[in-house]
DNA sequence: GATAAGGCTTCCCCTTGCTGGAAGGTCAAC
DNA sequence: GTTGACCTTCCAGCAAGGGGAAGCCTTATC
């Protein structure tokens, strides 16, 4: 099948199955007139991608579970291992963005949001920063 | 002061104070050789850019916030829309994460993780392209 | 004065994972 | 024979910088 069947079929753009192809994470054949031709197995590989990246995982981690994939003598730890490092990466993302939240969070029940100009958003992004106290001052030169 | 003494004192790299200049976020002096002059005003400019994009504001969100910042005009509710919506986006990026952790913890807890080769991690990453090929099975598995 | 160390400059490429577009070849239909 | 839908390659670019080269500038020490 040509790369439009494909990408209907695995649910990725032409464009990501192409690049896919240029990473060598899939290797088409070719038809006389230039158009890539996928298999069966090709077709399975692209959805296979396509949930590992829906889970998150790099390529490069794709790349390891899809050579495991299709590597009848692995063993599972190998896979497990892989899933959990990543498993680890979600968790610290996750911690991150819940620190950054309930930061923000913060600033934003404290603002009125009205049309006055105080604002403690600003004043604790600026927090060491003595407002606009060098305006005046004169240039430093080296 | 030159590159190097607010790197230290805003905590980025000179690196990235380059490139704030490059996109028009700073604007330093010149001395006569050729090095940027940093006033307090651009110090302070750096520092709130820091501790912005360390609540994960885009670049776009820092350069509205350094304008609202420097605007002794502006209303507070132009500042918490922004943080509101910042808010909304890390609040999707963790509703996202979430559901991926999930979704690979339990495959983490059903992989066996030793020499054998079955791994339902491996099986379910898999699960849509032999679905569409041999079992059209009812995938409402709630 | 010479030299070495460190700071500063610009420049361009690399990253991750694609996405868009231009310029053009191919194919099936009308 | 001419649309129009596919397909091809290559080039550019996104966020947000990082790495490192090649080359000035400054300061300290001998």
């Amino acid at each position: 099948m040509n790369i439009g069947d494909v990408a209907a079929l695995s649910g990725l753009p032409a464009k990501t199955i192409r690049y896919y192809e240029d990473i060598g994470l899939v290797k088409p054949l070719r038809s006389t007139n230039g158009y890539r031709t996928f298999r069966e197995s090709d077709a399975h590989k692209l959805a296979f991608l396509g949930r590992s990246r829906a889970l998150g995982f790099s390529i490069e981690d794709c790349r390891n579970l899809l050579a495991l994939y299709e590597d009848e003598e692995r063993a599972s730890a190998e896979v497990k291992d892989i899933a959990e490092q990543h498993l680890e990466r979600i968790d610290d993302k996750i911690a991150e963005l819940k620190k950054m939240r309930a930061a923000l969070a913060h600033l934003v029940d404290a603002c009125a949001g009205d049309h006055r100009p105080d604002c403690p958003i600003l004043a604790d992004l600026a927090i060491n920063t003595t407002k606009h106290r060098d305006e005046e001052q004169f240039e430093n030169t080296a």
